[in-house]
DNA sequence: GACTCGCCACTGGTATGACCACTGAAGTAT
DNA sequence: ATACTTCAGTGGTCATACCAGTGGCGAGTC
């Protein structure tokens, strides 16, 4: 019956030959994060691949955020926190048809959830840097493109103190996604000052260790932030199924958690 | 007072030239699910590019799941659910060290939600192919690998009936990343009764709506499956501890008006 | 006539080798 | 000392030839 053996994507013979090769360099620690791996040239000789396929190799790792390849320079190993190709979202719900609600939906998990975490989890540094954020929002609260700056740092030094690089990883995938609309969102907000009160508060449930407060506290903020973003979210007519619909209702029914 | 303007990955031009030509053939609807794409040599013709830098672009899709390429065949735009790489995670891990109680903490978060939400969203259809793939569960109960084969359809289903084809999508990948020690944890298991008991209370919850309590129920299932599956494996910091606790608490507090 | 088998055209995969474009640092002119 | 130029090295692109699976069409067989 379940004759599903093949794969979908064998990913041809080198590139996977390339592609574990490097794979077993990075688990065998031979090869560390921000190190540069040799000239493709080099490289491909050293594994008897042509240059091109090397480059195929080379480049799936890159797309998936593994490589960093910088013309002119050499490829590297990605540093810092891990993360997927930022892409790779917004290319998907051109095909698949996201709607903004549902990656708004995500987001509130995962950052509500990061949130929690990172009131359990955080080191006294990233508080203060959290605490710091916080400061220069509401120094910025006059300067929206400023504002925002804070505002994703902010978001991003909890995904950091949540302990998680897999949920936050995830979560930067979400957000990046959304980033343009929640730039004009911003751009053209007024009240700045609120937004800036809910993240003073959210890093104060977090350096108090209040992880359900945090959490509470997060979606709270994310659902407002929803709400001013996504006020007339546009449905495409034409585009046949009618799947959704009553998702709308949905969303404000989840919210059951909070509900109080 | 520069902010990082400089692109990490600035994928040359000619690939983002491929990239964005088939995304907006994506967007416009030019291309659907399923449908095959012009062959390299053509498609490189008719884009004015060469079959090298074509296929780079193609292969930047492939590696995301947005194409499905098919040795003598051709290439198709993905069908089905949405879903990323598979393979990515286990790529990231092995540079990022990810530790099997993340994988657990992720899925545990993404996956209760998706009861939950499965719970309130879920077609009549879903519930029946649910209730199915219990029965089929309990019928095979005595062969592990046959069980596996249904445990992963249960979820799977679930899934899809959360109406987040986004947060499906990540979780797939998450568990995707775990199948292995998965297997081998149903494989020498010796109570897979109690294992379907769960399922089917949980498919019990998402019937009668109760997402709170599908949310609660699968929590516990994963957290059960987690004990039986990284009993020496890992180190169980005090992180995870905290972990644990965490999600206690936020069942509590959701489901303030009847929980235990 | 129905069936089998193998040829073959078509599709993607790999290999070369030459050349373009970008970067950064060494070298040179001012 | 400074600013400009040169240049070696690295990734990016291209063109071409050939290798490797797929699947259909047709000759051959039963």
């Amino acid at each position: 019956m379940m004759a599903e053996n093949k794969r979908a994507n064998p990913d041809s013979h080198r590139t996977m030959q390339v592609v574990n090769h490097i794979r077993s360099l990075l688990e065998s620690g031979a090869l560390q994060q921000g190190e540069k791996i040799p000239s493709e040239r080099e490289f491909a000789r050293s594994l008897k691949v042509s240059r091109a396929s090397l480059r195929t190799g080379i480049n799936y790792l890159a797309a998936m955020g593994v490589l960093k390849v910088r013309h002119g320079v050499g490829t590297f190993v990605a540093d810092g926190p891990a993360e997927f190709d930022k892409a790779s979202l917004r290319i998907m719900g051109a095909l698949h048809g996201f709607k903004p609600w549902q990656m708004f939906e995500a987001r509130l998990i995962l950052e509500s959830h990061l949130a929690g975490l990172a009131a359990e989890r955080s080191s006294p540094e990233q508080r203060a840097a959290l605490s710091e954020e916080v400061v220069e929002m509401f120094a910025s609260i006059d300067s929206p493109s400023e504002y925002l700056v804070h505002d994703i740092l902010f978001h991003r030094i909890i995904s950091q103190a949540s302990g998680n690089p897999i949920l936050a990883a995830l979560m930067e995938t979400v957000t990046s996604a959304l980033y343009e609309d929640r730039r004009k969102t911003v751009e053209r907000s007024r009240d700045l000052r609120e937004s800036a009160e809910m993240h003073r508060s959210i890093y104060r449930a977090i350096r108090a260790g209040k992880a359900a407060e945090a959490r509470k506290l997060m979606e709270q903020h994310l659902h407002l932030a929803e709400s001013a973003q996504g006020k007339e979210s546009v449905s495409t007519p034409s585009s046949a199924q009618g799947a959704a619909k009553s998702r709308k209702a949905s969303a404000r029914t989840r919210s059951t958690s909070k509900a109080s």
